[in-house]
DNA sequence: CGCTAACTGAGAATGGATCTCAACTTACGG
DNA sequence: CCGTAAGTTGAGATCCATTCTCAGTTAGCG
């Protein structure tokens, strides 16, 4: 396939910072690994690979179930996006940005929101205090229900 | 099979315990149930439902991979257990009992210790508080390196 | 323009988890 | 002690997200 059918933004999210990122380290810029980041960052909250493979497929129906996996993978490695375990063995996606930060996941909607690190400081403190045991910091996201979908179930 | 071939219990851990609470709701205490509760046990550690499968199959050639797969989940369900995810899309689980805590998995050898509620508890207020947001009590574990591994590493 | 290493797509392969179903067992009431 | 109903079991088939393979393509650099 010829990488000059992609190439069309969409007017959304920080489409020139992530333009840039895609080419860290021995990277190349190619169509496909820009439509696969626009497509998660446009999402605005978790998706699984397979998920935003078939979302990605509606306007690029030529797209490889491979590309668009490895391209979610190296978006992790670079910081651009961080993966959930979601229910059932399946890997979810959020977009998001290379400052260090934790994430709440509400598992009804999938919306996604940033904790503050001075929220969960002090109980890595006192986990590394009364255990002796550091904890992944790449591995702290919670999750759970957000106001909204708590309301619904009431 | 008969289930004869099973029930005889190593004299390690609380076994009458186990044995009691296998029978909880309209459960019936079988054999295999117990094989699977008691194998878990005495793991002492995080195990994936693939490994215990092969642990059991070792003393009892004949067990069904459904069978430990099934007890395993009741386990989960009865709170004799708990379940994580693994990296690699891959269920753990670990023994624990009814009284309500959270774990610290070590990411390294898999060991498991359990955290006092009250290290968590400030921070689910202060998650609360700040962003509207109810955590998930059951999926409240963290991932990590022990002392033991971390002074490996070094 | 020409090289080369990175990338891509299609389909096959992988592997943990789940499903199916007939045979078997446990628990319970009589 | 027996019969029955409903929970369980084992073996294998099946599912399905993910990963692998490989020939063909392309970005980026000189």
């Amino acid at each position: 396939m010829s990488n000059t059918a992609f190439g069309l933004y969409p007017q959304s999210v920080t489409t020139a910072s992530i333009d840039t990122r895609l080419a860290a380290g021995g990277r190349r810029r190619t169509a496909q690994r820009v439509v696969v980041a626009e497509a998660l960052a446009a999402a605005k909250r978790a998706l699984s690979a397979q998920e935003l493979y078939e979302r990605i497929r509606e306007t690029h129906p030529t797209i490889g179930r491979a590309t668009v996996y490895r391209a979610l993978e190296q978006q992790v490695e670079d910081r651009m996006a961080s993966r959930f375990e979601r229910d059932g063995h399946v890997s979810a996606y959020i977009a998001c940005d290379a400052e260090h930060h934790h994430h709440l996941v509400c598992t009804s909607c999938q919306r996604v929101d940033d904790i503050a690190e001075d929220v969960v400081a002090p109980m890595l403190t006192a986990v590394g205090r009364r255990h002796d045991f550091a904890v992944d910091h790449a591995a702290l996201d919670f999750y759970g229900l957000c106001a909204r979908c708590r309301g619904k179930r009431r």
